[in-house]
DNA sequence: GAATTATATTCCCTCATCGGAATATTCTTG
DNA sequence: CAAGAATATTCCGATGAGGGAATATAATTC
């Protein structure tokens, strides 16, 4: 993984947004949605290019997508991981998404599912607004 | 300064060359051409690059530009000169590049005038090759 | 298998970037 | 002021990114 290609994953807001979440444990696409506040194709797309570069995971679950950091993310991406955490620790959007976030679903520490992939009988979390 | 400017100066490998230099010390356009063994218009474009960004401070000393880390940069910046010294540490092309620049002149600490901005009345360094 | 939900992809547009060649600007020196 | 050295800018072409609308795909449920 070239320390470039980190960088240039970097310098999409959307995609700060997406990794300062993911480090709360995995999420859906739809989870995303609710937490970003962004249209499904921006994350999606957005995910994609992350994906493609590796700097995330995804696996399905039934109907939905599950994203996650790498399991062994290469020393540049941990360093610089850890720096984009330390830099958004204090800014207001970084704060409020990860407040929505742990609002949707206990932080996961390991690579368990989401909450929106988790088989449950009652109705999952509406996406709306 | 956003953090997202911040990246968008990092994903170019010239640049990351180039600030891993200044970390050194201030350097002319010319010793850039001689470390980085890059053409004149590639560096002094990618210098006006980080200076419209405020990544780098420049000052004219005679015939000179003379080009620096910022006196007193934000912290996120801060943070990621930091991270960037520590990915590039063992990288080969970064570990030359430093090589070179120190045969050139010693590390200056400060905002100290880079060698070939001192006038000296001897020849110059010549910048060939 | 039809409808529904979740997600991905395609098409289109606009804009920024990177690189090089050539040229312009700025300063120094004689 | 002419010549030269150091640096910046302009012009060009190629390429990729980002966003949205619309459409396609995949899995679930009935």
């Amino acid at each position: 993984m070239e320390l470039v290609e980190i960088y240039a994953c970097l310098c999409a807001v959307t995609r700060l947004r997406i990794l300062n979440v993911l480090q709360r444990g995995p999420l859906c696409v739809c989870h995303f949605q609710t937490v970003l506040r962004e249209p499904q194709v921006k994350i999606s797309k957005h995910l994609g290019y992350l994906k493609s570069r590796g700097l995330v995971e995804a696996r399905r679950e039934g109907n939905w997508m599950v994203y996650q950091l790498p399991l062994k993310a290469p020393r540049e991406l941990q360093t610089n991981l850890a720096c984009l955490q330390d830099c958004v620790r204090e800014d207001p959007v970084f704060r409020r998404d990860r407040a929505r976030r742990d609002r949707l679903a206990p932080v996961l520490p390991g690579a368990e599912a989401c909450a929106c992939a988790r088989p449950t009988t009652g109705r999952r979390t509406k996406v709306s607004s």
